[in-house]
DNA sequence: TTGAAAGCGCTAACAA
DNA sequence: TTGTTAGCGCTTTCAA
């Protein structure tokens, strides 16, 4: 390892103490132009870099942020890690990246008392193993966002839309078109179900308001939200003696997956069957046909979560858990609406 | 901040020298088992956890390895990213990641001297923005494996599969069905092109052995390799006089997007236009119809990689650069063949 | 405004 | 086998 330039070789160099450097480096306190300037020139002249890790010790923080998601594949995720990303840079945070595979176990560890410390200073968490109560014994003083459907016990902060109405929506959609015959895919009737539930729960009360009855036979569990899943459920729900004559997805994958189906078995979306999904993830606006979805504002969720957990790094108390909404809104397309009436809606 | 225990106070109610706790902890040298018991009872009761940041400050490492990609909501490079990030934790290093929506000079900063010191031992680059000669000046003591296509200069490792030789197997795939104006979409004739352009020789290699002619006018360049360019290059080919029957698209994206097109202006594939892409990316296995594909083995890229990187970082001296060929193969799928003939070949 | 020096918590060379 | 101790490179308190 090539000796690195050090903070102190800097301050030989200019006639000045590692003090006056550091200050000059980052921007601190004030110093007289002169030797500012005198200091600029030795950095530039020795090629000196800041060694982050030195810093960070110095400092008792690591400068990261842990970004930890079931599934890096799922294009929800990925499109979503983008903006936070970028947010988190923006801040001067790097974003370390954990993928769980939802095993409870790794998750636990990573909010525990026991994970290693000083990786990160924060964590923004989209759960799938862990249900409320594991989520809550977490490490009160690690700074936590929580995405997705886990209600809050007031110690992490949780950004989320509101499953239940954008549910709600996406059915009522589907009813408004005239189908009576609707399934749902991706119910999840069990703890860690959270977010499936809450639009399982829309999905009916979404009948309760148009005055139709739901099909409880055609509401089908999935463990996960992908393709596959959504495949098997769609040709579940076709070998039924009175199959669907629409579809609301828990995600725009699973979406994909049952459309996958249904043409192969020859069937038309939406002429036979109509589909919506939830995500608005790219690939569903380019599928064949074009699936109409709940979009989320990723962008919102994105920038709100890196601002939230940098404002609790940044607290020195613990601050009470928060509860943040981000906006969503329904997208038509051709898989519920047909080839040219697609069209976009509030 | 809550005062964190310390490797002194474990060696103090032990009853030795940190020196022995360090060892205990890190599985070092001997250690008599009555100590070892001793220091780890130490280690439970008061709960200690090393603190990585000073042990890699004393290391003079990070125990980080940066992945660095143009887009991550890009599938092939999510899925890529999701063997590294496993293979990387196995070794016991983390994964920062980075995005670079291919601005060359945020991937210049990245691999040059100026680069912020210790924040990652050695980087898996897969650049976009960069040509031949820029890749050239990276710092030459940072451990550098890069993905994709560009000629190792000899100062760091390059892993992809044969480009030129998929390429071509996908055109010869499209020529033996019968068809004969063939198209392309994806060429890049500037220097950070590479790959796109060995693509393209692959693809002018096919028609010589089988005798036919390269129409020309059918090879469109796009800029990147997504959707979008995928359903312009599309449309542009469809309002020529005479369209193709069909195409070789140079990314599965670009192939989605242009079976959008197809599937919008009422035609069939593969009756109409065959289309086949590159990559085989889950998307493409559940696109209607499903696409055909050159399946690199990601697992493989991943895998080595990560073992290469972290093998020059291990290494105290420079290693030359090596050329590393991770497999593919063909996949064939209802978009050449159509219903029922879909099956797989090497 | 600047300097001297004590840490941050751990590793590892050197000694015993 | 274990202890002593000097760093790793930076920040920051205290004093000047």
């Amino acid at each position: 390892m090539r000796r690195d330039v050090t903070l102190r070789e800097v301050a030989q160099l200019a006639g000045v103490s590692s003090r006056t450097v550091s200050n000059v480096v980052n921007g601190y306190a004030n110093v007289t132009e002169p030797t500012r300037a005198r200091v600029m020139r030795a950095v530039e002249q020795l090629g000196y870099r800041p060694n982050v890790l030195a810093r960070n010790l110095a400092q008792g923080r690591s400068g990261q942020i842990a970004v930890v998601v079931p599934y890096l594949d799922t294009p929800y995720f990925s499109e979503l890690l983008q903006g936070i990303i970028r947010a988190a840079r923006m801040q001067g945070y790097n974003v370390l990246i954990d993928q769980t595979d939802g095993d409870p176990d790794h998750e636990r560890m990573l909010i525990s008392h026991g994970r290693s410390r000083l990786l990160f200073d924060g964590v923004i968490f989209s759960p799938l193993g862990l249900d409320q109560q594991a989520l809550a014994d977490h490490d009160p003083s690690l700074p936590l966002v929580i995405l997705g459907e886990r209600v809050s016990q007031g110690t992490f902060d949780h950004i989320g839309i509101d499953d239940v109405a954008a549910s709600r929506q996406a059915t009522e959609h589907l009813l408004d078109l005239g189908r009576r015959r609707l399934a749902a895919i991706g119910d999840q009737p069990y703890p860690t179900g959270e977010a499936a539930q809450l639009r399982t729960r829309g999905f009916c009360e979404a009948h309760e308001r148009r005055g139709v009855t739901v099909h409880e036979e055609l509401v089908i569990a999935t463990p996960r939200f992908n393709r596959v899943d959504g495949a098997g459920a769609m040709r579940h729900l076709l070998d039924l003696p009175d199959p669907p004559d629409a579809v609301f997805c828990y995600s725009d994958l699973v979406a994909l997956g049952a459309m996958h189906v249904l043409a192969a078995r020859g069937l038309r979306v939406p002429e036979d069957v109509a589909v919506i999904g939830y995500d608005d993830i790219e690939d569903g606006a380019y599928s064949n046909p074009p699936v109409s979805t709940i979009s989320p504002d990723k962008e919102m969720i994105a920038t709100t979560a890196v601002e939230r957990v940098l404002l609790r790094i940044a607290s020195r108390t613990p601050l009470p858990g928060r509860e943040l909404r981000a906006p969503h809104r329904l997208v038509v397309r051709e898989s519920t609406v047909g080839r040219g009436a697609a069209s976009r809606a509030g």
